[in-house]
DNA sequence: AGCACGCCGACT
DNA sequence: GTCGGCGTGCTC
């Protein structure tokens, strides 16, 4: 008998061996079930074994093969790619691709009824009902829908059909995703978006690996472009699927009908915010090929699809890509890895590109395709940075005179404003009122993070903390310094002192937990019936308000520097994007940037507009202290009930720290949340040259670590968020 | 991850 | 005398 290596979906040591049965086919990749423990549990055949492994061995057998197709190879190397990487257990990632289990049975069926014309042979006053229902459908229904809708009982229903005068017919409750069809005719293209778009489609045919960037401001067409490859991709391979991914919040209708516009049909979705039904209808319909077109957020990256020939990642930029618990991947890069391992041609788009991809752009691994605004585009608004050194708010305020005075000015020619806070993390950086001293730990550029509850200022990378100082160690001022990050709240406070009269409206994740809320507070400022809107980085994107003219940035410094090595890239990103809110109809619109730093690199570029000017001193920075992506990052954070355990454990865990080349270790320090439900935090930063396989570093220094069980370890590979 | 086995505290 | 806490170990 042949043996079958199976993966199971759990953090089990290595695979396990089992017997396959004459009669079972099973081959590499296939979808098994098989005795493990006292359950049968569902894996994947990783490898399969000639007789002589069963040798001298009781192995339990393979007791069933579900009718899914085998996964690829392409996707058993990538799950295997991804755990190596992340510092993951292999069943970890495995489960991850396996997040709809009853996706792997075909579809439960339901018997559906049509009218057949015929009159049945005894006419009743119940059986009229039923005919004047069916009648009136547009689609068959069950015999529940029809008693519910003709007040009758189902019995009437089967008695009909019984008789001849309706038709049952089984269909799948998850039926197939209509076809797409990509011969429909797409949006008129620009010179410089048939040119893109030419070259994309050039790559798409030649069926090779190639990774693209997209880079093209708001309004220049980046859409319409990567749809001519889809439809390219579609076209030329009957077989051929394509991955869209997408933040989860740009996950909208309105992107949907955009698909269908150009394609004719829905395309499949999936985000967190499916019902078990759907997910299971794209799962399986993605995993026997079925689906061609799937849209969704950065988990869509683990579906098992059969031949995926193309992946857009737009938004390329936007943070919520990282995932930031459990398996920690960075929906982007692996989009890339999957891509190269499929052969396949990967699309990132962004107005605002990350840093990471501009640098390998120039590096000549992706190629960067520019689009120019189109004529006609609104144009971004004018930024005027307002120095609060010299324009400081009242004490416990944050809005500059300038600011207010702009905004009643607004509020009196009826138009809107939006205020900005980009209130990033948890604790606050500390700042000096009086000399914008921004406070760091000694012979580092870490900005100290303020600790309201111990008094104490600490830094997230070293550990380095003190207690929090009476005047600025910089200029002597008494009582300046302060931590920056007012909340929406406050903020919504202050304007209403100010502007009694002014309709004012809270827009953050907080207030917006669904779509609803969401869709409710967008539709009243489209219809003017805000006049104030104050919001943090949800606002910064993807809507278009024709009556707002003027932005306010409240709080500009909060998300510079301080620990966060991307926070400056990120704040130009999203007051680039925050700024193109503003005067996108026919008015002009302006953006206030109130700022502590006006002299900041990052600051003059925004109001230069001078996007490639800010990367370049961006890039220097981060090219000169090693850091992304001239170098790699990884965290450790340790956690468990009480501080002093985990204090016992991080010493422990330090202790047997490889030494690596060119590897630096900082911490531990308190973590980003120093205490998160009921569990203490600490954190360590490893850091090494590009050229090092910090992966393998991370797992024989960690592999080996055995912790009391209630001490939990986890690793962040490239971590994106430090606050 | 489950689930069992196993060794020490408060109950009928 | 038992019921039950969760610490360690095993699953082909």
């Amino acid at each position: 008998m042949a043996v079958a290596r199976i993966l199971f979906p759990m953090p089990l040591p290595e695979p396990f061996d089992y017997a396959v049965p004459e009669d079972l086919d099973v081959e590499e990749g296939s979808y098994v079930a098989a005795p493990l423990g006292k359950h049968q549990r569902l894996g994947i055949v990783v490898e399969m074994l000639g007789d002589e492994a069963a040798e001298g061995r009781t192995l339990k057998a393979v007791s069933e093969v579900y009718p899914t197709p085998p996964m690829t190879k392409a996707m058993r190397d990538f799950l295997a790619f991804a755990a190596r990487y992340t510092v993951s257990h292999p069943g970890h990632l495995l489960s991850m691709a396996l997040r709809a289990r009853a996706g792997l049975l075909p579809s439960a069926t339901e018997t559906v009824f049509t009218a057949t014309g015929e009159t049945p042979p005894r006419m009743t006053e119940a059986r009229a009902k039923v005919l004047d229902v069916m009648a009136a459908a547009d689609d068959p229904m069950t015999a529940a829908q029809i008693a519910e809708a003709a007040g009758v009982s189902s019995g009437v229903v089967r008695g009909l059909a019984e008789a001849g005068a309706l038709r049952a017919t089984d269909v799948p409750t998850d039926p197939p995703f209509p076809p797409v069809n990509p011969d429909l005719p797409g949006a008129t293209l620009t010179a410089e978006q048939a040119e893109a778009a030419t070259e994309l489609c050039a790559a798409v045919r030649e069926d090779i690996f190639h990774t693209f960037l997209i880079d093209g401001v708001t309004g220049s067409g980046k859409t319409e472009v990567y749809f001519e490859a889809i439809a390219e991709t579609l076209r030329g391979d009957p077989e051929a699927q394509v991955l869209v991914l997408l933040p989860e919040i740009a996950l909208t209708q309105a992107i949907l009908s955009r698909f269908t516009a150009r394609f004719g049909a829905a395309p499949a979705p999936w985000h967190s915010g499916l019902s078990d039904k759907e997910r299971r209808r794209t799962w399986r319909e993605t995993a026997h090929g079925r689906a061609r077109i799937v849209i969704g957020a950065r988990s869509a990256l683990f579906l098992p699809f059969r031949k995926l020939k193309l992946i857009i990642v737009d938004e390329e930029h936007d943070g919520s890509f990282k995932q930031e618990d459990g398996v920690t991947y960075h929906a982007r890069d692996m989009s890339v890895m999957r891509g190269k391992l499929e052969e396949a041609v990967v699309v990132l788009a962004s107005a605002t590109p990350a840093l990471e991809t501009v640098v390998n752009a120039e590096m000549g691994r992706y190629t960067r395709l520019k689009l120019s605004a189109r004529p006609g585009a609104a144009r971004l608004p004018d930024v005027e940075l307002v120095d609060l050194r010299a324009d400081p708010p009242a004490k416990g305020m944050w809005l500059s005179s300038r600011l207010v005075h702009e905004m009643r000015a607004t509020l009196a020619a009826g138009e809107q404003t939006l205020l900005f806070l980009n209130r990033r993390g948890y604790a606050p950086l500390v700042i000096c009122k009086a000399c914008g001293e921004r406070l760091k730990t000694p012979g580092t550029e870490n900005w100290l993070t303020e600790h309201r509850y111990t008094n104490r200022l600490v830094c997230h990378v070293t550990g380095y903390s003190i207690l929090k100082p009476q005047m600025c160690p910089h200029c002597g001022a008494a009582d300046s310094l302060m931590g920056v990050g007012p909340g929406v709240e406050r903020v919504a406070e202050e304007v209403r002192v100010l502007m009694p009269h002014a309709r004012i409206e809270i827009f953050s994740s907080d207030t917006a937990q669904g779509g609803d809320a969401t869709r409710g507070i967008v539709e009243r400022m489209e219809n003017g019936e805000i006049d104030v809107l104050i919001g943090t980085q949800i606002v910064a994107k993807g809507h278009n308000f024709p009556n707002l003219t003027l932005v306010g940035v409240v709080d500009a410094d909060s998300g510079m520097k301080g620990g966060d090595l991307r926070a400056g890239e990120r704040t130009y990103q999203l007051l680039s994007q925050v700024a193109g809110r503003a005067g996108r109809a026919e008015r002009p619109g302006r953006a206030l940037v109130q700022t502590y730093a006006p002299d900041n690199p990052a600051m003059l570029a925004l109001a230069d507009g001078d996007r490639d000017g800010f990367l370049q001193i961006e890039r220097d920075v981060r090219a000169e202290l090693g850091l992304p992506p001239f170098g790699r990052l990884a965290a450790v954070i340790l956690s468990a009930p009480s501080a002093e355990m985990v204090d016992q454990a991080a010493r422990d865990v330090a202790a047997l720290a490889p030494n690596g080349q060119g590897i630096e270790l900082f911490g531990p320090a308190p973590a980003p949340i120093t205490v998160l439900r009921g569990r203490h935090r600490r954190r360590f930063l490893v850091k090494s040259p590009r050229n090092v396989d910090l992966s393998a570093y991370m797992s024989a220094w960690l592999g080996k670590i055995k912790l009391p069980a209630a001490v939990r370890m986890s690793v962040d590979i490239d971590p994106y968020s430090f606050l």
